[in-house]
DNA sequence: CGGCACGTGTGATACAACTCACATTCGCTT
DNA sequence: AAGCGAATGTGAGTTGTATCACACGTGCCG
């Protein structure tokens, strides 16, 4: 199952790419370091792709043949049990990477990719992609710090699901999200529903929904709807740091 | 806290290392494919460390400053919450890598590495270590590869730790360090403790003992002191796939 | 050949989180 | 402005695991 909600494909993007939307891309960690002379030869590799709302990219388990980036809106990387349960892995936003393991090793996709929001990609063939890594020795530097921001993320979200009961769990993963989102310093707002942070943190809506109320008249969080506020981030810190232990929850 | 419990360091290994320690270290992925000159190169900037059972080798939030290697014995990677309990991320054998993330992105280490039965080491430096990797590109594609099999590990275990109730994570877990420890193709036996099982599953030593035993009635399992051997691995497989379904467990 | 630490085995009880079954509010589409 | 789907809010009842409190086996070390 590949590219299902496609609207439309532009042409493969040789020449005249939108070069406002290459600006976030240029700027992200990974290529910000690269002579513009290899950013635009890689762009010029580069297919521009718009998605609808709940399209599927990619499923756990196909081949992995390219590399994604998010131009606007997010794409949701998750996993499906065969019970209809559904985990959250991550949330990707605009200027971020996904779906690099697959295409740096070679294996399958780890997760299946989804549009959250409509929004505009940009993909890159792993048959271009893989040759200039290896003739620009200092980008697969960059993507070895990639990798290894990924696996303390995914190291974290381990570490907090078992270690922590539900007020832990819920906590660090606001922390995360509002340190990942942070646009304005002040702005701690997060855009996501209750039910998509209970499949980030493996727990049902209900249960996160009630925890979140508590918080709420506690002024700790504000809740809109499609997004929370974090107003008080410390009482969270401390509970996360706490361990699982009650104290009042 | 670091280096713990020595026993001794011998020389900074400048000429004279055991070679047939190194012999399994040659054969690692990582290596594997580097002239032999340049393995030699690496070898005179290695250290040979013995440490005994318990000793700390580094601790999570320390400054990463060698990558390391087992030589002989296993050392256990966990980090540990605030109320005693604590989380096994995984156990490292003889010829595993470890450390590695520190040491690529310069950052605190991610987890606590003890030993966790005497053990054999291999240090190197991260001064020499860096400058090294720059050097040889065909090794940094070597350890993007190696960074996507511990972020496909640890991704396996967050969908695992979410999705799955404690009879499917036993299984999973069971399944996974079985495919790991693969020693000869036919035995199946897997030298982990019940405790440290329960650690990496995030469950009590007392809820799996009691799982364990009822796989043990049915021949799924035997179990041993400080071992568990896997009999049967189809019906563990199938309860994986099932999701966190019941069915007469 | 103790003895002592560590690993294992097992039941009774408690509680955190899930399930189910709704009511409510919001914001978009027509 | 009316309607409808998605997101949120909430309670009563159920259950999977944790907790606690033991007893037993085994193997190593002096």
């Amino acid at each position: 199952m590949v590219m299902t909600g496609v609207l439309h494909d532009k042409n493969s993007g040789r020449r005249s790419f939108p070069s406002d939307k290459l600006a976030m891309l240029r700027k992200h960690p990974i290529f910000c370091d690269l002579e513009s002379e290899a950013f635009d030869q890689l762009c010029r590799y580069a297919k521009h792709t718009t998605l609808k709302r709940g399209a599927t990219l990619f499923s756990k388990g196909d081949p992995g043949n390219s590399l994604c980036a998010v131009i606007s809106g997010t794409v949701k990387m998750s996993i499906s049990s065969p019970d209809g349960r559904s985990a959250i892995f991550n949330l990707i936003g605009p200027g971020e990477i996904f779906g690099e393991i697959a295409v740096l090793d070679g294996q399958s996709r780890t997760a299946d990719a989804t549009a959250n929001t409509n929004c505009e990609i940009f993909v890159i063939d792993r048959r271009e992609f893989l040759p200039f890594v290896r003739s620009h020795p200092e980008l697969a530097m960059k993507f070895i710090e990639l990798l290894c921001a990924k696996l303390r993320w995914t190291s974290d979200q381990v570490e907090q699901v078992i270690l922590q009961n539900l007020p832990g769990r819920l906590a660090s993963a606001l922390i995360r999200l509002a340190d990942k989102h942070k646009l304005a310093p002040g702005d701690r707002t997060i855009a996501v529903t209750q039910q998509e942070i209970s499949e980030m943190v493996g727990m049902t809506r209900e249960s996160i929904n009630k925890q979140l109320r508590v918080w709420a008249t506690r002024k700790w969080v504000r809740l809109e709807h499609g997004a929370i506020v974090v107003l008080d981030a410390e009482p969270l810190q401390a509970l996360v740091e706490a361990g699982s232990g009650s104290e009042g929850d």
